[in-house]
DNA sequence: TATTATAGAGAACGAATGTTCTGAATTCAA
DNA sequence: TTGAATTCAGAACATTCGTTCTCTATAATA
């Protein structure tokens, strides 16, 4: 029910909202769609609102809305191509959602170290870590051993707790740690996200190339 | 060289922010800050733009500064942990922010298989795909190979390009996918995200457990 | 006490803002 | 071909905007 394609107009919002962090003015909005009366890019932004890709924010000027940051899915990276003609719902996820549950007692902590690399997690991620001073044998924990956080697996023998790291190939490198007294739980790991790092440039390639 | 206490202004804008995720006009942080003149108002966001709390967006409206985020760990939680007194705990809300430049060309794809083990990139995360129909050797790209789309570093050699898995110890699985006639780039990958799978509740756990 | 910097108030102004109204051009089904 | 939406443009308006200027309090300093 929405003759206007609402969806260009939204995608080169997202991407300005991306660059500067703000939601423009109707006449800025109006250069950034190329529209040129004031009152068509109005219309859109009603439109907009209407479907809570924007909203009101106190003194009337807006701010993005509970679906702006909507990012879609695509399909299994190895099951079949999407159906282009079908028109299919395409499913709508946002990141911040799906990654954190109870915002107030969620921490990020950037990874040092290879101790965890079986489990996929590499130096320079970001793990997500919910506080909790407890937490169960196989979790993945945010320790305090020795006055540094270690992120390991919480483990449990007749002797008591202790934390191992999950790393086959240089097992020898990371041993269990047994507290000497107490073992400190900071919070367990909920999640991670990682942000490819750029490949060195390589120009002067024709063809593929970007 | 601040004579003026600029915290209290600050924390109140915070607040603000934190609530309205935006940064009102001088006359409503006047209302927020109780403060009769918008010429004092101005004033004080000055200094604040002069300490990096906030920056001018286009249009000369006002936006979070590199430091308004900033948040001061409390003497408590400190205690002699390996973390300075102020340190910058971003906005969750702003992993979205952080792992997306391009939202309108960017697409999530759940991951399947582990031909990418060795990269981290494990069955069940979301990777980020940032579409483009080229890419450069070493960049790991969604290609599409026989109607399906696949993750893989692109590659080349005198006979061309064509797609490297990452999965060393089942390397014979995953041999180098040479296209048949042209290989088609659907996007280059520029970061994932996981969410940890719970582990199975184990329950009556005493002492540690949650 | 006299001086001076800081903290705050008030008025004023042009520019930009959100919004509304009217009216064309275009599309599209009846 | 008629008529109705839809899409866009232009003008208009009261309000608010950021900014600047001048003018008091207050506090600290000499």
């Amino acid at each position: 029910m929405q003759p206007l394609d609402i969806s260009s107009y939204l995608g080169r919002l997202q991407d300005y909202y991306a660059r500067e962090k703000i939601i423009p003015s109707t006449t800025q909005l109006s250069m950034l769609w190329n529209v040129k009366a004031r009152s068509w890019t109005h219309q859109i932004v009603q439109r907009l609102k209407e479907e809570n890709f924007l909203e009101n924010a106190p003194g009337s000027r807006l701010r993005p809305g509970p679906r702006f940051f909507e990012r879609t899915v695509g399909p299994g990276v190895r099951a079949g191509r999407p159906q282009q003609t079908a028109d299919v719902q395409p499913e709508l996820l946002r990141i911040d959602d799906y990654l954190i549950e109870k915002p107030s007692q969620t921490i990020l902590f950037p990874v040092k170290g290879d101790s965890m690399i079986d489990l996929g997690i590499l130096e320079g991620d970001m793990v997500i870590i919910e506080r909790s001073s407890s937490a169960s044998p196989g979790e993945v924990v945010l320790a305090i051993v020795d006055n540094e956080f270690t992120l390991k697996v919480l483990a449990r023998d007749k002797e008591g707790y202790y934390l191992e790291a999950r790393n086959e190939a240089r097992s020898k490198e990371y041993p269990p740690i047994r507290p000497q007294q107490k073992l400190e739980i900071y919070g367990f790991y909920v999640g991670l996200f990682r942000k490819a790092q750029v490949p060195a440039p390589r120009l002067h390639h024709p063809g593929l190339d970007r």
